[in-house]
DNA sequence: TCTGTATAGATTGTATGCAATATTTTAAAA
DNA sequence: TTTTAAAATATTGCATACAATCTATACAGA
């Protein structure tokens, strides 16, 4: 008898690496995924192709045209504002569940992943920092020891990154964030109105910067525009 | 040209079809769904029952093993106790927004809902009142009119199905619900404090008729016991 | 009786092939 | 030149077949 193999299965990690590429806006919103080109870029077939695109489908970063194939979802500025209305009502109890349950180990694991961050913003490298970014509220939301609200959160950081590829005034000088670092902070100091307050104006701020209005023809609705 | 048609995708049928089941306790938590039989009674091939089984894999209803097949998913206590946290988090806000956006037409909708959870408590048909409790929440959800609550929501009530089935003392009497037309009427009634704490006092009421504790042999959790 | 091993059977994982559908290209007509 | 129609190409949807893996049974040895 061998160990249970801890290795994920590949259906998933294809799944994970197409979400990256989304996140690094490596993958545009909208972008057709052609089945038979991410099976020979992963070096398999279109059946494990076709069961990771399922799931991304059903996180809702990817939408399932029948007949027609896969594509990179584009958020309609409605969703966009419901996204970041129930981020607004789930991170702060996420901030919640931290501050009580956190180990040591755990305030050293955000700490670690803002000297990442740091290092991305050093370097310029606006993709990595988005990337991090949205993994920063990933690794909270892990940490809240929620399995459900861990699971949102990981649809809905994703998303917001495509929101952004979308939405953001291209030139946004690269967020000033040391608004993570000082969540953080609260965090570990277990000052919970602080860090929730924090975490609503970092949203805030996020939500703030996006150009959700005055681009309606990105919100027709072609479908029902005839009946 | 002609009209896209609105037929849902065979696979999210199979896996509604699936769902209702297990909301009604007709296939219990822990049993093997082998695809083959599956595929037979669906007639249609293995390959969209594997499509379907991913799917309700993501949305939790369903655990993967590995090489072993697809189990209705056994939610331990601790999950069961996650899951109603998270619901008392976003159902009052779904109270909330229900009561500032529903229609007349949304009220009556709830209203009848509430006369088919009357019928099927008249007919003492437990599995349909089970299924129908479920889909009240659903039904709030949707009339929120906030797309990822909606979709969290759908997950969370057929879990809920389950955790029931697994922790319900087995004659609980079937529930003296007039809890949820009570709901209604204070949402029809714009009271949102009442509404809440209505909603709030449903959820525990749930909660607290399960045996979540002294049942430590369901929760063991032998992959990680020796190492 | 119990334990361990080998064999047979069942089930899952994956690739491939073909039919159905959509998209693009080409050519003809206005 | 623009529009329309038809053929050619490309892509998805689906079922099936085969290999890999797991499960159950039978049997030998302690």
């Amino acid at each position: 008898m061998e160990t249970t193999s801890a290795t994920k299965p590949a259906i998933e990690q294809i799944a994970e690496r197409i979400t990256d590429a989304v996140m690094e806006h490596r993958l545009p919103p909208g972008i057709k995924l052609v089945e038979e080109k991410l099976a020979s870029a992963f070096g398999v077939s279109r059946t494990k192709i076709r069961q990771a695109l399922t799931l991304l489908a059903q996180e809702g970063l990817v939408t399932l045209h029948p007949n027609r194939g896969a594509f990179v979802t584009r958020p309609t500025a409605s969703e966009a504002r419901d996204l970041f209305a129930t981020r607004r009502l789930v991170e702060p109890e996420i901030v919640r569940c931290v501050i009580s349950r956190a180990s040591e180990l755990d305030i050293a694991r955000l700490r670690e992943h803002l000297q990442q961050e740091d290092a991305a913003r050093a370097e310029g490298d606006r993709r990595r920092i988005i990337r991090l970014s949205g993994r920063f509220h990933m690794l909270l939301a892990e940490l809240a020891g929620n399995s459900f609200i861990q699971k949102l959160m990981a649809e809905l950081c994703p998303l917001t990154c495509l929101i952004i590829a979308l939405y953001d005034a291209p030139q946004t000088p690269a967020c000033p964030e040391d608004e993570h670092s000082r969540i953080v902070d609260a965090i570990a100091a277990q000052d919970e109105a602080t860090a929730i307050h924090l975490m609503l104006h970092h949203l805030k701020h996020i939500e703030c910067e996006l150009k959700l209005d005055a681009m309606p023809s990105r919100d027709i609705h072609w479908e029902s525009l005839y009946g």
